[in-house]
DNA sequence: CATTGAATACGAAGACTTTCGTAAAAATCA
DNA sequence: TGATTTTTACGAAAGTCTTCGTATTCAATG
């Protein structure tokens, strides 16, 4: 019953976010022709209903003023990541940054440009003062 | 409906893996006293179950032989880490392991050991062959 | 072996997620 | 403006997750 409610996107709350982090503000009939073509097709007003409660629970804000109404993120794609990885940490990396940053290293392949970035936050981040 | 059903463990599910990762395997009464110390408290019968759903789903497995039962996780910590770690890149990282890595990093400090070791798994992905 | 206390199974309630159908409202256009 | 299409709201069904209460089984012991 008692549960912490936080605003952490659910599995299809994720896919419409993703088309909404890419075109940063949208219709729901847009998001819907972005989600049919790529793959998991719903129906439209599945897709509305979805963007209906994402707006109450913060993921999403809403201008009613024009007409269809549009849809953007409410927080930084930026944010809700580190909302879902703050959430991954505590439930099965003992809080360990470390051990995730480096299983998540492991296991698909990346560029040598993303690669390079990483070895600058590591320098930053062992760098004294 | 139809949905594809990975056997990535719920919220409530990784507590009790913790647990069982921790001890390597447990009666439910282990288990149950183990999480009520720690923090979240649910009751006997509720860690029972969850365990007995978490057998059929394979998550753990049990031995019947002894009584009381003995749990254990089915997968090694590691295969189920990367599970929701694939699974999180999907969802919001557009498959992008760097990515999460980096922002992993940021967000929390990590030991100097962790970041020696992900140093080396840096030299190790760079190296041409 | 009858009692009793612990362990296990069963089932169901309540919350949340996912999915639409249908109705109402708004916009378009003939 | 009346008809048609598009958009929005509402509500509910079906599934999963979380939580226990209750009943049953098992094992220990008097």
């Amino acid at each position: 019953m008692r549960r912490p409610k936080s605003n952490k996107p659910t599995d299809s709350e994720c896919l419409i976010l993703n088309v909404l982090w890419q075109k940063k503000s949208a219709t729901v009939r847009e998001v819907f022709e972005h989600l049919e073509e790529s793959d998991e097709g719903m129906g439209y007003t599945t897709v509305l209903k979805f963007m209906q409660i994402m707006t109450q629970k913060k993921l999403l804000e809403r201008d009613s003023d024009v007409r269809p109404q549009v849809y953007r993120p409410y927080e930084t794609k930026q944010k809700t990541q580190k909302t879902l990885i703050g959430d991954l940490l505590d439930r099965a990396f003992n809080g360990s940054p470390g051990n995730l940053a480096l299983q998540a290293l492991a296991m698909r392949k990346s560029t040598p440009e993303e690669l390079a970035e990483i070895r600058r936050m590591l320098d930053k981040l062992e760098e004294p003062r």
